[in-house]
DNA sequence: AGTCTAAACGAGAAAGATTCACATTTGCAA
DNA sequence: TTGCAAATGTGAATCTTTCTCGTTTAGACT
């Protein structure tokens, strides 16, 4: 763990080591600022809120994390995730928020055929895709 | 116009129609709250900045405008387009903020199939492609 | 182990986008 | 034209994120 942190140019402390414990040890894949946040200070770290943002941004740049704005769910605010494995696009419940992720390679092929054709090169993308999951169709609110 | 918004079941006041107004003539299709703002106070309208929002919100559930939240370029803000035409999405230059809009009916097809094999009933999805435009590329900063 | 220094931190202020509250104005139906 | 609910303008409030700055700390070098 402090082999990631190293790897990416960035001092081993203590808050970088908590909020990466979290993010690997939480049940939900994508968690914003305030969750870590919240859950830092659960776990008795005395943390500010803005070494949190200030960490996942250097995460970011530093390819650990990915950052998503989700426009339900969270509530405008956005969401992380570990950038380990492969990449992948999401479907986003508009009721309950749960984020399923998926791939599909056509999508990724035409994708890069579509910013060839327009003269981008492309840097990065980002599908999204809304709708109601099965639980909450039956769900009788 | 006001037929718009009468169908809606929006009353046609003078701040509706003068947003509506300048969205169709914008050359710039996706413009953000802020800019619906300075270009009404440069008109020469008296209009207050909660009423831009209210009414876009109305619009967009009015189904007459989209909104999107793209990363790049507008700063975080959010930008709106009239929802005139066919559904279409979007290649935005990371540089230049420049957005480019396109249809692919394999993607779309692709959506449909993956939201059903998840459970899911899609109720909308947003693709964006980010890149540097051909224009970025040339220019030698 | 002890010292030093740049990097990182915590707290609170600040900024930017958006919404809210409320007194005032305005579309439109009778 | 009158009346009233709907809509507006102003300014305050909220929410997320970033910035500032005085203090602390990781890690290189004794």
């Amino acid at each position: 763990m402090q082999t990631d942190l190293k790897r990416a140019g960035l001092k081993a402390t203590l808050p970088r080591l908590r909020i990466l414990e979290i993010l690997e040890a939480s049940s939900e894949r994508h968690v914003s600022a305030e969750d870590l946040y919240r859950a830092l200070l659960a776990g008795g770290e005395s943390i500010g809120l803005a070494t949190v943002y200030r960490v996942l941004t250097q995460f970011e740049q530093a390819g650990l994390v990915i950052r998503h704005n989700f426009d339900s769910g969270s509530g405008g605010s956005a969401v992380f995730e570990l950038a380990a494995g492969e990449h992948h696009d999401h479907l986003v419940c508009v009721r309950c928020g749960r984020v399923t992720e998926f791939v599909d390679e056509t999508i990724e092929q035409r994708q890069r055929k579509i910013a060839a054709h327009n003269g981008f090169t492309m840097t990065d993308h980002s599908l999204i895709i809304y709708g109601v999951c099965s639980e909450c169709q039956h769900a009788s609110d």
